[in-house]
DNA sequence: GAGAAGTCGATCCAGACACTCGACTCCTCC
DNA sequence: GGAGGAGTCGAGTGTCTGGATCGACTTCTC
């Protein structure tokens, strides 16, 4: 249950475009130096969300990147796909597409109840939100006990 | 976001193991072959369970692998942390140790809520419950809507 | 009681894969 | 043209998965 570099970057990244209300592209050298992310492995992730559509690119000089569509549209969830696949995976394979003999198959219910769990957290939290930081009650309510801050 | 083979594999050796309701212990070559998990990798797994206080083992002929303490008293996140580490790590930290400046800090409230949000399930869901086949309703309440099955 | 057999325990090795990052090339605008 | 920036390629590192070997220990059998 690990949440990877490139997720983590292509969020952080994402915030920073999304708080330039002008719409104006923002260099990938630029993003990389606010949110200290190595240039060149920024570059693959912007390459990553442009192929699903979230970000758009220009060319040449003063070019950049934008949003590719609007910031409360962009999901964390949709995010987290685009840079790296299915929100959950056992080993390599979709929850549903996994296969156990009898007596483990309950397993995958196990795994279903906790790809449901993230996406009530996931798909619920756009971008927009993030970067005004105003955070949707699925967060909120989540956070809110002192005990979910505890290591665990 | 991804269930490593390790957790996997040790939810379903534990699994097989409490359905063994004489107490008898268990060899490690049989768990393996029941279940499918290569032997070598297996033996290093239960090593793990063994160090958490999960199982116990028993050297000698007639020997093997049985329950550290009742099975009903060990969660899937007490197994997926004994061999796994932490429920969720953001590239190899803890949620809360991660340090973010000041524009992209709410992201960690969202791992945190992620983190709530996988306990939910994983805390209340015991490995009997998972061998008697009898879910908790952390599990059957978040797999019972259909598009909860839906590849995501 | 001695030997044999079965089992865990630890260590090393290796291939596959993903992660992380830098260097170079190509395109676009001034 | 020239400069700034996206786009592509590839290398180094680490982790995951799995196999193999040798040693230690316990029980069973004769």
């Amino acid at each position: 249950m690990r949440v990877s570099a490139k997720s983590d970057y292509a969020l952080r990244a994402l915030i920073e475009m999304a708080s330039r209300a002008d719409g104006k592209a923002v260099s990938a050298e630029e993003l990389g130096r606010l949110q200290e992310i190595p240039h060149g492995f920024l570059q693959a992730i912007l390459a990553d969300l442009r192929r699903a559509g979230v970000v758009i690119s220009q060319r040449g000089q003063s070019g950049g990147w934008r949003m590719g569509r609007p910031a409360t549209d962009v999901s964390v969830a949709d995010v987290i796909r685009a840079v790296d696949g299915p929100l959950v995976s056992v080993y390599g394979l979709r929850p549903e597409a996994v296969t156990y003999n009898e007596s483990a198959e309950v397993l995958q219910h196990v795994w279903i109840a906790a790809r449901r769990s993230l996406r009530d957290v996931f798909e619920q939290t756009s971008i927009q939100a993030l970067a005004d930081g105003k955070l949707p009650k699925a967060v909120t309510s989540r956070t809110a006990d002192e005990d979910a801050w505890q290591p665990h």
